[in-house]
DNA sequence: CGAATAGTGTCTATCAGACAATATAAT
DNA sequence: ATTATATTGTCTGATAGACACTATTCG
């Protein structure tokens, strides 16, 4: 390569030895902006980079079954083909990786969610953790607020996962599929194998769901803009891995008032009715 | 599928009228190991991928000065030339961001830590966060036991800014050099600039760390491997932003007691002598 | 002894959790 | 009225925080 015959047109700048020279002057005496013009035609392509994924775990609750569920997706290529994994995509140019993960949930899902709705949960960069190279993905979770479509888009297959937890295990089913994880591992331990090291993030997600629940009720989001406090325990419950009923209604509603705001009372349906409440927005976190 | 049209240097493989017949036939219909082998051939270099970094919020924490402080070098490269800055730098291929984490810190401080004394803080993406391009950076929290060498290394000025908290507001000072910064909003409000969006970063470590303090008090390994109560209550204070004796010390060792080991007498000093603890380790996250 | 430092003990308002009582509506 | 569901109220043990007291060492 020679380096003394960059940008012929500019009288400014000076010839260079080596490639080193060539450097240390852009770096420390050209202007800023000689630096950026030099280090995009030269330096851009110089060293590998990773590809950046994001991959998403989404929530959703479903009142009338009172189930919770987890999106996962049925890859139909390699690698991992057949395998469970989380939705998620490539974090294209001039997004940001927040964004990245709102555009693929709403490709993938078709529900248009918020920033609001996501938080970021980690980024894994485990050498080999994709066979076809060197990918970091940053994982985000989500808590869609109502079942939406369950139908596959992008010729995939994405289906709904019931979660339920027994002891320090998810069991996620959907019809005949089942996948059983240890969330204190992040390892699956029987049934199908998820892709990549998705069970890894299934796990940080649940696990910091439970760890902020009653400090940071985000997870409400699930149930939608208003809910009643018996809706809002049964979610906590999925969570807790036991019976709403084993957590009391009137302690619960004092852990939490602090969050709730109430709307006004829910219409229909057996017994007292409901007051209905939605969660303040104004904290800042 | 045609298979009359062989490959000279692989007889198994057909050949494809177009581009994205071949795409399908090795995501869907190939083998993995032949997806994977043509994958590395043909799209590695397909998309445009950023490049990834880590910065490093480094906390000390000296006794004699009852000071805490966070490492910053001054940048002597386009662009921020000039700027102080996290130490940090370019993710490297065969390595996790953790390792690339542990290793600019011991090359840029001298300090050897493990992954023990390191935090994923957050990964920064917005478009356009570096003059330079499609940068992407994975930020860490990491507790240095005793404050090393302050002078820099890589042919960088690297010094301890001491870190006071007034408010909400951080004064990061090192002699002449003052940098103030509000960590609720994450902008720096007067004094020097801080290079890209570390001011965020910082206010991001400084905010984990305080929420978190009493819960998880990983903090403490400011202290090395054993202090005493008083010297953890001086940490506290720090990012308190208030004088160590308004935290009280039977209720401050109340608090901690379940996250600490007593391992003795400290011998010296004056008053009644000082107990020595140090943290529990068995604690998983 | 007195000053300085640090560990220990006590009191109280508050709170989480267990449990009981009341309120509303469908059958 | 009975039953199911939900809200409201009460009691108690635990705890955080304020404060007081005791222990040790140095000058």
């Amino acid at each position: 390569m020679i380096w003394n015959n960059f940008r012929k047109d500019d009288a400014r700048l000076p010839t260079f030895i080596n490639e080193r020279e060539e450097k240390h002057y852009y770096e420390t005496e050209a202007t800023e902006k000689d630096y950026l013009a030099w280090y995009r035609q030269h330096n851009s392509k110089k060293y590998r980079t990773p590809s950046v994924t994001v991959d998403n775990v989404l929530f959703c609750y479903n009142r009338e079954q009172d189930q919770l569920k987890v999106l996962l997706i049925r890859r139909n290529t390699h690698p991992f083909r057949n395998s469970w994994a989380l939705p998620g995509g490539f974090v294209q140019p001039e997004e940001s990786t927040d964004e990245s993960c709102l555009r693929e949930t709403a490709t993938e899902t078709g529900v248009s969610i918020t920033s609001q709705h996501i938080e970021q949960l980690h980024t894994f960069s485990t050498p080999n953790r994709d066979p076809r190279g060197w990918i970091i993905t940053v994982s985000y979770l989500a808590f869609i607020g109502e079942e939406p479509l369950t139908a596959g888009l992008d010729a995939k297959e994405a289906l709904w996962f019931s979660v339920v937890r027994k002891d320090d295990m998810l069991h996620l089913v959907n019809g005949p599929n089942e996948i059983i994880l240890n969330f204190q591992t992040g390892k699956t331990t029987a049934g199908e194998q998820l892709a990549f090291d998705h069970a890894k993030i299934i796990s940080k997600a649940f696990l910091r769901v439970l760890n902020k629940m009653y400090h940071d009720p985000k997870v409400l989001r699930l149930l939608g803009q208003s809910f009643t406090i018996t809706e809002a325990r049964k979610v906590f419950a999925k969570f807790l891995g036991c019976p709403h009923q084993t957590i009391d209604h009137s302690n619960f509603k004092k852990a939490l008032r602090a969050e709730l705001v109430e709307l006004g009372e829910k219409p229909v349906g057996i017994g007292r009715p409901s007051k209905i409440f939605t969660l303040k927005e104004n904290k800042k976190k």
